[in-house]
DNA sequence: TAAAGAAGTTTATTTTATAAACCAAATTAT
DNA sequence: ATAATTTGGTTTATAAAATAAACTTCTTTA
């Protein structure tokens, strides 16, 4: 087949915002990426919980001050399924 | 928010391996498709129906000798759409 | 101390992708 | 000649995914 499968979790808008996010800023909070993505609060963590699940990026819960915070990573397994997933997407886009 | 809406129609892997090949291909017929992509005959026409039903591509069919003949074509809004689609992921990709 | 807000999670709903089943005509084999 | 297979699809059913709505717990503010 000319056409390489697209990793299936990365191929979603949410998903794939979420790892380019972590890509550019290593470390990122809920509500900040929530707020740069745009998604709902529910959406996202069920995203995120599908990432995690991949270990594409890893969830630290810890507390700031009496507040819940959750800080997202992304692992080396994530990066390299990233680099991946855009250098499969050029064989569908670099078409000239 | 920052990163801008991927065009749901082309976000996704047979209708963009479609679109792709189309572009390149300028016209091609249904069995060409199915070979290209390696999609079942069923999963083509579905996704078939969906990009000429949103005007992305024109569907001719005729007959070649005795047999049936579908040809796909690119339309001007298709193309239109693929590159706006190209602009929108590169706001995912290029994180440098 | 009641109400509202923050930070998420869980669950339900809708949408989508995909394949299985089907159909009609043509070709090939018996 | 006719039965079986292949070609070129379409329609329908199923499985998976995305998404939002509802809920929870704790905190802050009125």
């Amino acid at each position: 087949m000319m056409f390489p499968t697209l990793d299936p979790l990365l191929h979603s808008e949410l998903r794939l915002a979420i790892m380019s996010l972590l890509i550019s800023d290593v470390e990122a909070e809920f509500p900040y990426i929530k707020e740069q993505t745009g998604a709902t609060a529910g959406n996202l963590s069920v995203q995120i919980d599908k990432l995690s699940a991949a270990d594409y990026i890893k969830v630290e819960k810890s507390f700031k001050g009496k507040k819940p915070c959750t800080i997202c990573r992304i692992t080396p397994t994530g990066l390299k399924a990233f680099e991946d997933y855009v250098k499969a997407l050029k064989s569908y886009l670099d078409v000239k």
